[in-house]
RNA sequence: GAGGCUGUAGCUCAGUUGGUUAGAGCAUCAGAUUGUGGUUCUGAGGGUCGAGGGUUCGAGACCCUUCAGCCUCCCCA
């Protein structure tokens, strides 16, 4: 027989793993629900025309498609047909509804916007929502790369205040510190990186500017330069970005900012940018003025993130920290018109998407999970069988009546091995309920930590255990 | 889509310039120990060496093909 497995870039997730994630989502939530967000679920499968374009040409290709059921059961007409299609599928990027009608949720943002148009009339607006589901995307797995994976989500739509975008900077700042997660939160907008595009007299060629930009920090200003070139983009007037990097390393925000007023002066749109993110941060200081929170949010005008409906601020976590390797753990930003795809105009919103499986990976490396997680049954009751084993199980009754996790050994096993289970398993307490302790009406109660055994009253067992 | 590395027991891995019956640790099961776990000791089970082909008297090892996994680039959470 062949090993089982499963499909690349999947994976199972123990007992152990489970909880820690948990202690993730539930992290998140209470946050979330504290900031007055409302939960929403929305399907595995969307229709693959509600995903198409939506991602750039690289996220369509990502896309994983759902094969349509019943192809064999056309009529011959309608085969012919999808031959047809089946033969353009396998000459270049192309689906078509006749083979591929749905494909599975690429990201929580689009279906989000989806899911507004479908129940704009009974929803009030503004809406905060959060969304805690996994995604699939066909990439080349790899680490912190997974083919399925979770998001958790925040957004707030219907509403263009930027109190909006400090709120969800609030919640960055809170999760990541309650979660111990060194962090640090870059800072830009769409509209700085448009004025960037402007004053380098490349206004056309936004996107690659941004790409080649955000590579900064890793191929350096040659490799920019040398990209930039390679997209046919004049190296000359880009100089100039160069001279506003080298006068933004230093100083604080503030200063950064004024700064890059100076830089911005003949772009209306970057220093409208500009005066969004300075807004932001006004409010992001009102609201955490007093918290015990460090948050270290950074402009970075190299910020470009990939997904192509931003319209305004746009934001992005990394881990802060020598001790972990790690590609950005969070990221969001607004975007003006997302809903005007499925034909509402007008909404504008704004939101931050958490990568739980990457923030569960760095959260591992650093050790930061509380042990108290992993939590199983705390009480084990030993099974003697025959009238003994009756009484286990009304022993395992009373303490689970007094809220305390308990399981009985289901089988009447020798008792070496029962011992031996409880210790693999890590149980903290086992009872013994043998003919001894039945006959009294008590039990044998042993601390499986100390070792130390004593024989009491359910009741003693009970104030023992929960102490 | 491009490149690199690795596939040997349930898991982690040894396996000499190609040489007789492929090993270890961990895990599992049994016993030492039938109402007392962790430690220890003894024993047992477990392998078409990823798959297919080739070279050779002989292949786990060398060559080709293929599949899978990991990593890097691209892109992203």
């Amino acid at each position: 027989m062949s090993k089982p497995s499963i499909p690349q870039g999947t994976r199972d997730f123990t007992p152990a793993e489970v909880r820690r994630r948990q202690y993730i989502f539930g992290t998140l939530r209470r946050i979330f629900e504290l900031y007055g967000f409302e939960p929403i679920e929305t399907p595995a499968m969307e229709n693959l025309v509600t995903l198409t374009g939506k991602y750039g040409e690289e996220g369509d290709r990502l896309i994983f498609k759902v094969l349509n059921n019943g192809l064999h059961a056309q009529s011959d007409e309608v085969k012919g047909k999808m031959t047809a299609e089946w033969q353009k599928m396998l000459e270049k990027p192309y689906s078509t509804p006749a083979i591929t009608e749905r494909a599975l949720r690429y990201d929580l943002t689009i279906p989000f916007a989806r899911y507004m148009v479908m129940h704009q009339n009974d929803t009030a607006l503004p809406f905060r929502r959060y969304q805690m589901q996994p995604v699939w995307r066909a990439d080349r797995p790899q680490k912190g790369r997974y083919r399925e994976f979770w998001q958790c989500d925040a957004d707030v739509i219907g509403s263009t205040s930027l109190i909006n975008e400090a709120e969800l900077l609030c919640i960055y700042s809170e999760a990541f510190h309650q979660l111990q997660v060194p962090v640090k939160i870059k800072l830009n907008s769409r509209k700085v990186l448009a004025g960037l595009a402007e004053l380098c007299g490349v206004p056309d060629k936004l996107t690659e500017l941004t790409i080649a930009l955000d590579k900064l920090d890793k191929i350096g200003w040659d490799g920019v330069l040398n990209e930039l070139q390679q997209r046919n983009i004049p190296v000359e007037h880009v100089q100039r970005i160069s001279d506003i990097l080298d006068n933004t390393q230093t100083g604080n925000n503030y200063t950064r900012l004024n700064v890059l007023k100076d830089f911005f002066v003949g772009s209306a749109t970057g220093l409208e940018g500009l005066e969004e993110i300075s807004k932001t941060l006004h409010y992001f200081h009102s609201l955490t003025a007093g918290k015990d929170l460090k948050p270290n949010i950074d402009i970075d005008i190299t910020l470009a993130r990939g997904l192509n409906y931003y319209t305004g601020v746009i934001v992005e976590v990394v881990c802060d920290s020598d001790k972990v390797k790690m590609g950005s753990i969070g990221g969001g930003g607004r975007y003006d018109d997302l809903t005007g795809l499925f034909g509402l105009k007008g909404v504008s919103g704004v939101g931050v998407s958490f990568g739980i499986d990457r923030i569960y990976d760095v959260m591992e490396e650093l050790g930061v999970f509380p042990t108290n997680v992993v939590q199983s049954a705390n009480v084990l009751v030993a099974n003697f069988g025959g009238e003994e084993e009756t009484y286990a199980l009304h022993i395992v009754q009373r303490l689970r009546e007094a809220g305390i996790c308990a399981e009985v050994y289901p089988d009447a096993s020798k008792f070496d091995k029962q011992m031996k289970f409880a210790n693999k398993k890590g149980f903290s307490f086992v009872v013994l309920p043998g003919s001894e302790e039945r006959k009294e009406k008590k039990v044998s109660l042993k601390n499986f930590v100390s070792g130390s055994q004593s024989l009491v009253t359910i009741e003693e067992a009970i104030a023992v255990i929960t102490a």
